[in-house]
DNA sequence: GCAACAGTTAACCGCGTGGTTCACCGTCAG
DNA sequence: CTGACGGTGAACCACGCGGTTAACTGTTGC
């Protein structure tokens, strides 16, 4: 289920959105601005997101509002945490057998 | 160029893959046979992790052997720990703002 | 030395993805 | 009321990606 998130993050554009996002919350015109993109590119990825359930976005009278999700990267993180610690404890697991020999 | 990593992990298989190595190194046969997948496409796989930096392999006699880099996670937990710091501390400006009005 | 086995390379294919443009809708300002 | 502005939907297109098969290379075991 964590690929989703990463399917998400591995486009350069909506990496750049989060990065932005985390500053604060802005809408979907002010993210398109610094960018050559057209605006419903910039909509196609914000739909990315949000169904990755990074984002949130309200649409408050004709512009939308886009936020970052609190809990955004939790479930990234703790993949990686979780790796990272298999995999650490391996390494461990195989010095000790060094230390041992 | 943390990116470069979450394309890598986006898709299914290569996840599935990362997870694998993370329990310890192997063959790429060996990743290939739990799955319906021929060689060839297990082989484009190992490319892409490759390329990504998150895995190492060595050719050893007619079988290559696949293994997790030792920092292969490093980028995306520590871009990861980053843009959560930055959207709690925002978070944690609007919570002192709304105390002090 | 030969057969089987692990991997590699190349050519090919379908389809999803990232982008465009254009027409349209709702909303705010004057 | 009307015009401009922010966003939406649809149709379309190019390209890259994930997968296949097939033919070939090198290695290992008997």
């Amino acid at each position: 289920m964590v690929h989703r998130q990463f399917a998400a993050l591995a486009d350069p554009t909506r990496l750049a959105i989060v990065e932005r996002l985390a500053r604060g919350p802005t809408s979907a015109g002010d993210l398109a601005a610094p960018t050559t993109m057209s605006l419903p590119a910039v909509l196609k990825h914000l739909r990315v997101l949000e169904e990755a359930g990074l984002v949130t976005t309200v649409k408050r009278g004709r512009v939308r509002e886009c936020r970052l999700r609190d809990d955004a990267l939790v479930a990234v993180a703790t993949w990686t945490a979780q790796q990272q610690a298999l995999w650490s404890t391996r390494l461990d697991a195989l010095g000790t057998l060094l230390e041992d020999t």
